[in-house]
Parts: structure tokens; C-alpha cells; sequence
DNA sequence: TTGAAAGCGCTAACAC
DNA sequence: GTGTTAGCGCTTTCAA
């Protein structure tokens, strides 16, 4: 690998020169610097980046950690602050800690060690989260809030979104609603949580904990909590899942144990799927604003990155909206009971409700 | 920002001994261990990587550039990758080129500038990728291959996938078939033309350059090519779309323009969707082992990484299969010609085809 | 307009 | 065991 050093050499000029016209300072001879990038081509250099940093403490590239690639939802994130990175002359870098904290805190490891610009992270867990504590790039947390840490953040109101979900399926007359929610150290777990009891409440209802199972966010834990709440003695006629893919880990899980939605089950779910449209039948869902979600993140991070003065941070809270389709229906007295799963077949764990 | 030569000073020691104490390096008396450790977190000091990466000239992080983070396909692959740099105490940095050439050379610089130990890209243009010839870190190829390039490589063989599919359609009794193909500057986009035609002509059958329309790999050119396809006076009775996103399209164009799947038209696919399942009709597609061919990339990458005599590049081609699901029905006489969208409304494009 | 030289934060001989 | 010191490849004064 061919360094500054030999270029200079080969073009009978100076480091210094060879800087200068890497970095486009005008003020270098046509004649030197046509040698020089000859000499660049000839020993087919490229500089190194690393060396540079050393130098001028700043680049130009942001990180984003995500919490789960495979899930549409934050890919959709991705692509907006990808946009937006562009933009402003920024790459962005990803990391997917896998709803891992551990896999978190290394990706945010090597990407501060790498002394990128600033950061943009889903964390995993919402509380705790002492490496993030001491981070010295600007930091910007999206889709969760990071307790107790006074930093730009953009979020969704959950709590209405699961008020509206449930609501919407109480004013269809439904009394026994499962909510396949996740966990409460992560913030949407919390809060969607809390939606959902908040509309049971306004209704005059109590939470019934067996109603309420913790999945993971992912497609398995949707399947598996609804396996459990099949298995009830009183079965649900309506199920809120707190995410887009326990929601389709839900039907799945609906559709092998032969229970027709919206018939013998409503379902409404979390967060639009973008061929949601396809499905038979469609959807019942709460959808976010997933690009602006993440366009406004890295608004933030770049007004951070800006130098001046720094501005004090910034909680964006942005409104969830009810699409109301064909996958939720009114409550009606039970059909003869769809085949219940064989016992046996099942995978059960134990439940995270405390 | 605190540096090494702080906390040396903090610990009263030099500089070597601190540099020791991160390295873990085991002689180091535990008293001035545990000074170094105090004034570490005392100073909330971490090391630059960047100072580091300028005299250790390797780094645990590899790179990996994909054509297009919205699409499963590819998330699945990042996955898969990801466990296998995991495994080896590597970290994964991602970036998403967009099928932007542009884009992939200005991740290609940062991450190759940025001296990450190896990079794993899909090239979103197989040929006269210049700024790939000069790469100075271990590379490889996955998902397409680069024309001339002689580098670890590992594909699905796409002709095959691209044969089946068709034949599959031919066999149904279907004679008419459309392909929503993809640019043949992507190996992938090539290959899978070749399948078809190949199928067509091995049942005698002339290659009908109205009934090729080729997409971006994305949702929306299925759409477009499907919705052109549908203006044909000789409308065909089926349709092989080339990937996952572009058979999402034509499904909505479909849908939109109240087609019936497979009454009025046979679809097949290319890849398969994990929520495929809950799709009316499922859709018959040709699958590819993607967690496989990430996996088996990352290895390739894994092995060059090794020290040792460098081995020679491989190109690894894996296998597709067909999964007939109820998305194709055989040939029957033409029923009723259905709704043809009001031609007003399409928005069409010039074909790519030459 | 160009060159010489200092130094960014770290590691690894080498010396003690 | 621990400290001293010479760079890694670049940018940037400062002089010329």
C-alpha cells in the first residue's frame, strides 16, 4: 500500500504538496500537481483515511445501531437517515445488535473508537444502559427513550397508539382483548403496555394478567404467546400485538390452529407492513411514521453536528394513526370452537409476566 | 476527550505501561494495574482505534455492502453474515449502496479508507466496477458476480432458478409467459433471462420481446412491468417475476387491476418471503438458501483473513428449488377478459429492453 | 508557491 | 516489570 510519503517522492515533491492537492488547495502549481496525481495513479494510492483522523479530529461518517435488521420497520428507519446522511455529505454505518445489549455496547464500541461523527441508536434496553452514559460523540436515541438520559430523541406516542388499537377493538364490543406486548425495559414495551390498560380501564374493565403475554419483538415470540393464550380456558376474541412482526407471528400461530381472523379473532397489530395489502385479510393496524421518525433523528444529529452552539436536546414526540381494515370485527358470541392445537405439540416457556 | 498520555499521567506511569494494561498484557504488577484502571474510568478515557489502527495496521471489523436494505433477501444475508463475523470475534459495519453504483464506491471507499480487515460486497453493477481493482483488502463477492474479477464469489445458480420457474410454467400448459426481469449489468438480472429463454426455446418456443420487461429489483418496477404487460393485446396468461420485491409489484397490480391469481394468471417468483405463507394465494416461487450463501461468503472472507498463504479465489454457485405453491394453475382457455385499468391512469416508461 | 518539521494517540522494540 | 523512544501517515504551521 503506497503512503503519502512515496508518492511525494515519485512526484519529486514535498508530503506537504501531495496534501495540498488531495485536499484541492488551489494553490498549487498546475505543473506540480499534474505530477503528483500522476504519481497518485501510478502507484495506485489511496490516502489513508486513518492517518488523516489522527490529525482532524472529524469525520464524516455517522452510525446507526438497530436493533433488528430483519424487521421492516427499522429498515424503513435505515433508508431515512440514510437519506438524510447523504444529504449533508455524511455515510452512515450500521450495526445490528440484535436486541442484544452486549452486541450493542460493541458496535457502540467500534464506532466510537472509530470516532465517527455522531451516533443514532435503537437501544435495546431502555434503562441501565452506563456505556451510553459516557459517550463523547453527539448521541441521538430513536424509537425508545433511554431512562434518564437528557438527549435528542425521537419517539413515537405509544401510549395512544395502544390506547387506539385497544379502544377500537372495545367499541367493537370485544371484552377479553390478549395483548402480546414486550418487554418493560425496553420504553415501547412500557408504554404500549400501558395503552392498552388505560383503554381497558376507561371502559370499566381490569387487567387480567393471563390475558397479557411478553413476546421479544420478533415473529417467534408473537407465535408462541399466542399458542399460550389459545391454550385459555377463556380463549380471547381479540388479540393486540405490540409489534409488526409478533403480529405475524400471531397469525401464523392463528392460521395452524385453524382460527379464522377476523371471525373467530380479531387481531390488530403495530407498525404498517408495507405489503400489508397482500395479505388475506388485511390488516388491522396501528401505523407510525416510520420515515419521518427517522428523518427527523438525523435532522437532529445533523443540527448537532453543526458547529455553534449546542443546542439543548430535544424530545420528538411524534402521533400514531388507527388504520382500521379487515382483520378486526365486532364481537360476536362464539362460534363452535376452532380445533385447539394438540397439547403436546406445544413449545411452552415461561411466561415474563411477573 | 482523554487521551493515554492523561491517564498516564493521572496514574503516574508511562504511557507503555498503560498501553499494557489495555492490551491486557499479563506482566504488568497489579498495583499499577489497578492506578491505570482507576484513572481510566476516573478520566471516562477510551482508546482511539484510529491511533491505534495507524500503527496496528489490522482491524477486527469487516465491512459489507448491500444493493438494497429494504429487502428481505438481503437483511437475511446480513444476518447470516453477521453470526459468522460474530463467531470470530469480528463486528460487522454495513452500508447500503441503493443499487447506486455511486453510493457502493463511497461506501467502498470509507470502509476500505477506514481500513476494515476484509469487505463483503453485492456489486450493484457487475461490470467496470474500476474502483473494486484496486482494493487493498481482502474482498468478496456475494449474490452477483463481478465480470473479470478474479475473487472469492459465491452465487446462486441463477439460470437454473430462472429454468425451473419457467419450465414450471411451461409444463402448466402456459405459452405466454411474461418476464419481469432485471438490467443484464447485474450478472443476477442476466442470468435469470437466460433461465427463461432457455426454458422457451427447449419447448420450441420463440423468445417474444414484448412479453420482457425489465424492473429495478424493486417493488415498484414489478408494478410498472406488470401493469404494461396487462396493456398487451396478447395479454400473457402468466408471469415469472425475477426477485422477491418485483413479484410484490406485479401481485399489487394485480390485485389493482382485479386479475385473479392463478384464475386469470399464473405468478411465479424468485425468492421466497418468510410471511409468504400468509399470502392469498402462497406463492410459488424459487427459493434460494440465503442464510447459506451469506454464511458461506462471511467463511470465504473468514479464511482469507487467516494468515498464512493466501488460497485461491473460489466461486461457489448454490442451488435453487422450486416450491410450487398455489400462485401458478395450469393453462386453461381464456375466461372473461377482466378489468383493464384505465390506460390514463398508467404510468408508464420506456422499456429497458433494447 | 513550496518545503521542513512538529505532532495527532498509540504500540512495540529496546534498554534498564 | 517498567520506562524511553521511534515512528505509523497524514495535516499544518512556519519559513523560505
Amino acid at each position: 500500500v503506497a503512503t503519502i510519503k512515496q508518492v511525494a517522492q515519485s512526484a519529486n515533491v514535498s508530503t506537504a504538496t501531495v496534501s495540498r492537492v488531495l485536499n484541492k488547495n488551489p494553490r498549487v502549481k498546475s505543473e506540480l500537481r499534474k505530477r503528483v496525481e500522476r504519481a497518485i495513479v501510478e502507484l495506485d494510492y489511496s490516502p489513508s483515511r486513518v492517518a488523516r483522523m489522527m490529525r482532524v479530529h472529524k469525520s464524516q461518517v455517522i452510525g446507526l445501531i438497530i436493533s433488528d435488521i430483519v424487521n421492516p420497520f427499522f429498515t424503513a428507519l435505515v433508508r431515512a437517515v440514510e437519506d438524510v446522511a447523504h444529504e449533508n455529505g455524511f455515510t452512515l454505518l450500521l450495526g445490528n445488535s440484535d436486541e442484544n445489549s452486549a452486541k450493542e455496547q460493541m458496535y457502540f464500541e467500534v464506532l466510537a473508537e472509530e470516532r465517527v461523527a455522531g451516533i443514532i441508536i435503537v437501544p435495546s434496553c431502555s434503562d441501565d444502559c452506563s456505556y451510553l452514559r459516557h459517550c463523547h460523540v453527539p448521541l441521538v436515541a430513536v424509537d425508545r427513550k433511554i431512562e434518564g438520559m437528557d438527549i435528542d430523541t425521537v419517539v413515537l406516542d405509544n401510549v395512544l397508539g395502544a390506547y387506539l388499537a385497544t379502544n377500537h377493538l372495545l367499541e367493537l364490543g370485544h371484552r377479553r382483548i390478549g395483548l402480546i406486548g414486550a418487554p418493560a425495559y425496553v420504553s415501547v414495551g412500557l408504554e404500549r403496555r400501558q395503552g392498552y390498560e388505560k383503554a381497558l380501564l376507561k371502559h370499566g374493565l381490569a387487567i387480567d394478567e393471563s390475558l397479557i403475554r411478553l413476546g421479544d419483538f420478533k415473529e417467534r415470540g408473537g407465535y408462541q404467546a399466542t399458542r399460550e393464550l389459545l391454550l385459555l380456558d377463556q380463549r380471547p376474541t381479540a388479540l393486540f400485538a405490540a409489534n409488526n412482526l409478533m403480529t405475524l407471528g400471531a397469525l401464523r400461530a392463528l392460521q395452524e390452529a385453524h382460527v379464522a381472523v377476523p371471525q373467530d379473532m380479531s387481531v390488530v397489530g403495530f407498525d404498517d407492513f408495507h405489503w400489508g395489502s397482500l395479505m388475506q385479510p388485511s390488516l388491522t393496524s396501528v401505523r407510525q411514521p416510520t420515515y419521518q421518525i427517522g428523518q427527523v433523528a438525523a435532522q437532529l444529529l445533523m443540527r448537532r453536528l453543526q458547529d455553534g452552539p449546542a443546542p439543548a436536546p430535544e424530545l420528538v414526540v411524534l402521533s400514531p394513526e388507527l388504520m382500521i381494515r379487515n382483520s378486526s370485527a365486532p364481537f360476536r358470541v362464539h362460534s363452535p370452537r376452532a380445533i385447539v392445537p394438540d397439547r403436546s405439540s406445544l413449545f411452552l416457556h415461561e411466561s415474563h409476566v411477573g
